[in-house]
RNA sequence: GCGGAUGUGGCGGAACUGGUAGACGCACUGGAUUUAGGUUCCAGCGCCGCAAGGCGUGGAGGUUCGAGUCCUCUCAUCCGCACCA
């Protein structure tokens, strides 16, 4: 028997499927669609593990409808633009465009080498100007439509990127890309309304029942919609200028009022600042709040800080009755109206303010089993259930029939109404960047701000910039700004900042259903192939890219150019890829390729390949360069084959968590590949023995099993145990002897069928099968098998015998025995009648198909 | 603090609606083949025990003829958010 040699097969079946270009689909394809869709990659000079983890799962599943006669759309392109490309042309003099295009070249070739099933007829990457192109072109309908605007805002600075980030991009206070701590700055800066959608957000997560609960939620808590009060309190006295109307306040428990003890603003309030600029003590208050820092442990730690400003404002419930207002440090500008009202007594923040700096804490919630004579809150305050009291017109009622009577009282005092809040902010798109989409405007010195005219679509990139120092070098181009105003003729400047990247792949599942189209998307197109059906990518995207591409997509349906208002109807997210670590006794880092691992029992040691010393095995942790605990693709396809290593991925753990990369398990996988070859290569393999000639029905029954289990394992994500199922079917198999005639037409059946379940996780090896065994044409386009239902069922049945739910013995009856028969057999059991010697039998439990438990006493 | 997830052999993990816990793979142990290493093949492999048997799914209770699975409490680890009024 030959041993089946990856190296020269794999490349061979890649070539005949290229050259029949079977994975190409049209737009009219009759089939039923199937829309099949990984997370694009960004270009990054190689590919990694991970990758090949994300891709091969997409690939199982497109290569699985494909079969079962699906239209498969299953595309790849590129996520092409962003700050690395402009750090190597800083750090290494390369243009930010021949670095991005040559590693687009080196990756598509190192992709090509997966085997995926990928129409590679539609690529493109979001650096193409006919892409960014047409994106201008939609960014400028949504400008008119009013999704899109301009202005002034504090927004989070990242000092080494230089450039502004949105909000889902600060992680833990830092940059999410440049690990930088984020400051504040206040600039004039693109917005896209994404908070105008912020209901609909919501409402539709419950339409995606094929997504993640925990993506859901995440995305649930980002939006943060919260309902409550929106009033404004009168100052007493003359109010402070541009506050006539009072001072707003935002509460989710106007039932509290009644509690109040102070009015608390953020320091950088307006009323606050106007104070500043009046007071210098006020003015050092506030510059000492902003002191503090935004992180985890400095909010924890952060002490509340309060400066009484003197002003007062009336209670709107009850008359006559004053309150401070107090600058306080824990308010936040960004949310609500950067102003509330405390209520010590019910709020854990207002509680602690309110001790630190004397104030009343007066309880107006009485819990159900207290007293109001001598209800008090001490050290925490009281959030829970109860009645009111000390409230007035309030008392008596429940917490939410209170908030009620509340805002009604209000509303009917013209003094504010109900509101509903949300924590999302305008997704702030600006970048003072080079490498990015244009944002397709001109600033005129008399019109204003003026959309590009569509005719000059796409503003293009430069390619003639600097990047000796810092800045855009967008804004430092000698002459690229510097235009005619569309509607003037007058001089006027371009816009500099180009598009957060995040807006490149917020729409490019829609493009790839019409890569050329002249409009940003041909409606039918899109209507033919969208929703993708399945979108498979990471975790760290639950509030980003996934969250802007189900906004974008809502504004291009509400702008005409798509049908459908979600995306992506099933999404799934893989875990990562991680490694052993390995180090010297220094601490530094070894390579996994320099490692050598041994094994006595159950310990494990490892030392250097070179000079045999000693290492610490470490923790495991994400494949990273920075601990070296990566392993190449192109290495490990090189030793083993790009089938053994899909196929090890996919089976080592479910593919929703983290998978460890281990030598020994690829190897496993490689095994498998060689077994199943060896089922096809008949050469040489034993005679039958008599004993064989009617195991066919066994042979039959284990086919058809195992094309059910692997189907669904298949359609429920499950692909480990779908693989386990298909290595105890070759274990099987392997008893069945090549030669006798009785199971020839079993063993046959059972070969096509395993050629066909293996494709979709080694499709290389399939066609190799597939072509030995003498299928007809390539494997894939061979249909997927189905199972008889009469033949997933054993015809005899072994079960255990528990005698007081302890298993005693084991009892063959066939499948169709009736209960009293199974009863009668059970008892029977030499085993178990040992276990009931005397004991009386009180009840015998028969579960057909299952189990046998005899109650005993 | 709030929200969510996960705990099963030496390891990754199986176990559909409660019904033989540990499938499958890795590692390990013994044996065969091989000049040797590797490969390949055969056998063994949860823990205690010579055995019969007992114990066993993070821990403690409970429901049930029967619990990894359901309920209550609890511990640990991981992830997300975070002074959100």
């Amino acid at each position: 028997m030959a041993r089946y040699n990856p190296k020269d097969t794999e490349p061979k079946w890649r070539a005949a499927w290229a050259n029949a270009d079977v994975f190409r689909v049209e737009n009219d394809d009759p089939r039923p669609k199937y829309y099949m869709l990984e997370m694009f990659p960004y270009p990054s000079g190689n590919i990694h593990m991970g990758h090949v983890r994300n891709y091969a799962m997409g690939d199982v599943v497109a290569r699985f409808r494909r079969a079962q006669g699906h239209a498969v759309l299953h595309p790849m392109g590129w996520d092409a633009f962003g700050m690395p490309a402009e750090n190597a042309a800083m750090e290494r003099g390369i243009h930010p465009k021949g670095w991005t295009y040559d590693n687009i070249a080196t990756m598509r070739e190192q992709l090509k080498q997966l085997g995926l099933s990928v129409d590679w007829s539609r690529e493109f990457a979001t650096c193409d100007p006919e892409y960014y192109g047409q994106q201008q072109a939609w960014f400028l309908k949504l400008l008119q439509r009013g999704l899109v605007y301009r202005k002034e805002a504090t927004v989070n600075w990242d000092p080494v990127d230089m450039t502004v980030l949105a909000n889902e991009q600060v992680i833990d206070g830092r940059g999410w890309r440049s690990g930088a701590v984020v400051e504040k700055k206040k600039l004039t800066q693109w917005f896209l309304r994404i908070t105008d959608y912020a209901d609909d957000l919501i409402e539709g997560l419950k339409t995606l029942d094929r997504w993640p609960d925990k993506v859901r939620i995440m995305q649930e808590n980002w939006i943060g919609r919260s309902t409550g009060l929106q009033f404004s309190f009168d100052f007493t006295g003359d109010a402070p200028a541009g506050f006539e109307t009072g001072l707003e306040v935002y509460t989710t428990r106007p039932d509290t009022l009644f509690g109040a003890s102070f009015v608390g603003i953020a320091p950088d309030h307006p009323l606050a600042e106007k104070l500043s600029a009046e007071k210098p003590a006020v003015a050092a208050f506030v510059a000492e709040c902003r002191r503090g820092g935004t992180s985890q442990a400095e909010i924890e730690g952060a002490e509340k800080l309060g400066f009484d400003t003197g002003l007062r404002v009336a209670h709107p419930f009850a008359p006559g009755e004053t309150l401070p207002v107090w600058i306080a440090n824990f308010i936040l500008m960004e949310y609500g109206t950067g102003a509330i009202f405390g209520c010590p007594a019910h709020d854990q923040r207002d509680l602690d303010f309110a001790r630190k700096y004397g104030l009343p804490v007066l309880p107006v919630v009485l819990p159900a089993d207290a007293d109001p004579a001598d209800f008090a809150v001490g050290a925490e305050a009281y959030t829970g259930p109860g009645k009111l009291f000390n409230s007035g017109f309030l008392d008596g009622l429940a917490i939410e029939p209170a908030k009620a009577a509340a805002v009604a009282k209000i509303e009917g005092m013209g003094k504010g109404q109900g509101a509903t809040v949300y924590r999302l902010r305008d997704w702030g798109v600006s970048r003072q960047r080079y490498w990015g989409c244009p944002i397709p405007v001109i600033h005129c010195g008399t019109c204003g701000v003026v959309p590009a005219p569509a005719d000059q679509l796409p503003i293009e990139l430069p390619d003639d910039v600097t990047f000796d120092k810092p800045g855009n070098p967008l804004a430092r181009h000698p002459t690229w700004r510097f235009t005619t105003c569309p509607t003037c003729g007058g001089k006027a400047e371009r816009e500099t900042d180009t598009l957060d990247t995040f807006v490149d792949s917020s729409w490019y599942f829609a493009r790839f259903t019409s890569p050329h189209a002249i409009d940003p998307i041909d409606k039918a197109a899109a209507d033919r192939w969208l929703p993708v059906d399945q979108y498979i990518g990471g975790i760290e995207h639950a509030v980003l890219h996934l969250l802007y591409a189900r906004f974008v997509t809502r504004a291009l349906k509400d702008e005409g150019l798509i049908s459908v208002a979600e995306p992506f109807a099933g999404l799934f997210t893989q875990g990562m890829l991680t490694h052993e670590t390995y180090a010297r006794q220094s601490g530094e880092w070894v390579d996994p390729s320099q490692v050598v691992l041994e094994s006595e029992g159950n310990t494990r040691r490892a030392r250097h390949a070179d000079t045999g010393e000693a290492l610490v095995i470490g923790d495991i942790e994400k494949m990273s360069k920075s601990k070296k605990n990566v392993v190449a693709p192109e290495e490990i396809s090189a030793q083993y084959g790009i089938d053994a290593s899909r196929l090890f991925i996919l089976s080592d753990s479910p593919p929703d968590r983290d998978v460890q990369w281990t030598t020994g398990g690829v190897e496993g996988a490689s095994r498998f590949v060689q077994r199943v070859w060896a089922e096809f290569d008949t050469d040489g393999r034993p005679d039958a023995t008599p004993e064989d000639a009617d195991r066919s029905d066994e042979l039959r029954r284990a086919t058809h099993k195992i094309i059910k289990a692997v189907t669904e394992s298949i359609d429920q994500f499950r692909f480990n145990s779908g693989i386990a199922k298909l290595y105890e079917f070759i274990n099987l198999l392997k008893g069945f002897p090549a030669t006798d005639g009785a199971v020839a037409a079993a063993r046959a059946e059972a070969l096509s069928v395993l050629a066909r379940l293996v494709a979709p996780f080694t499709p290389h090896l399939a066609e190799e099968c597939w072509l030995r065994f003498g299928g007809e044409g390539m494997i894939v386009n061979a249909a997927w098998p189905t199972f008889d239902p009469a033949l997933v069922v054993d015809s005899e049945l072994l079960l255990p015998v528990q005698v007081n739910g302890k298993r005693r013995g084991e009892i063959r009856v066939s499948a169709d025995a009736d209960e009293a028969q199974v009863r009668e057999k059970a008892l029977a059991d030499e085993a178990v009648s040992v276990h009931l010697a005397g004991l009386t039998v009180r009840k015998v439990i028969v579960v057909p198909g299952r189990i046998v438990n005899i109650v005993a006493g």
